[in-house]
DNA sequence: CCCTGATTCGC
DNA sequence: GCGAATCAGG
């Protein structure tokens, strides 16, 4: 069920923060998915942006050639948001239905409180998917990330399991 | 050949 | 309004 995609508030308001961030259109219509990047310039245009002087490369030769020229300004503020890594190192997805924890942990451990959505989801921010992707109810933890890490001190914990747990197993099962 | 945005035009 | 096809530059 995927039809009723199409431009609406929210896809418009992460298409304008993406362009104005300098981000280029086919990664753009990557984020925002069902889209080309076709798409995507046509909708820029119809929304009055697109005014995004670069070095004037295109027909500034038969073009008037602008006094001024302005630089995008933002180097690097948002380094590629995120999506595509919500479906990387995913180690296992927390939908709707999170895996059987005792509720006490999850309860006092989860952040629930700072949920975002892509659109205020920073570098710093938990990227811990909560719902599904495909509904506007989709967010992310968004609690204070592991410097270096995706995700909150919670949620790295359960994304990366490493040798304990695999230490327990193979004395449970009586590995030497 | 890969990418970029810009424009046109049938729907 | 939308976006595929096309154009044109890097």
């Amino acid at each position: 069920m995927e039809a009723g995609l199409s431009w609406t508030d929210e896809r418009v308001a992460l298409l304008r923060r993406l362009w104005e961030d300098g981000q280029s259109a086919s990664k753009i219509a990557a984020q925002l998915g069902g889209v080309t990047r076709n798409a995507v310039i046509g909708k820029v245009h119809r929304l009055g942006l697109g005014g995004r002087v670069k070095g004037a490369e295109v027909d500034a030769a038969s073009a008037v050639k602008p006094a001024e020229v302005e630089k995008p300004v933002a180097a690097a503020p948002i380094p590629e948001l995120v999506v595509a890594e919500t479906h990387r190192p995913a180690p296992e997805f927390p939908t709707a239905a999170v895996p059987a924890r005792p509720a006490a942990t999850e309860a006092a451990a989860i952040p629930v409180s700072q949920r975002v959505t892509i659109m205020d989801l920073r570098e710093s921010m938990c990227r811990w998917p909560l719902g599904d992707p495909t509904t506007p109810e989709f967010r992310f933890c968004g609690a204070r990330s592991i410097t270096g890490l995706p995700y909150c001190t919670h949620h790295a914990e359960i994304a990366y399991q490493p040798a304990a747990e695999r230490k327990r197993d193979r004395r449970a099962a009586g590995f030497r």
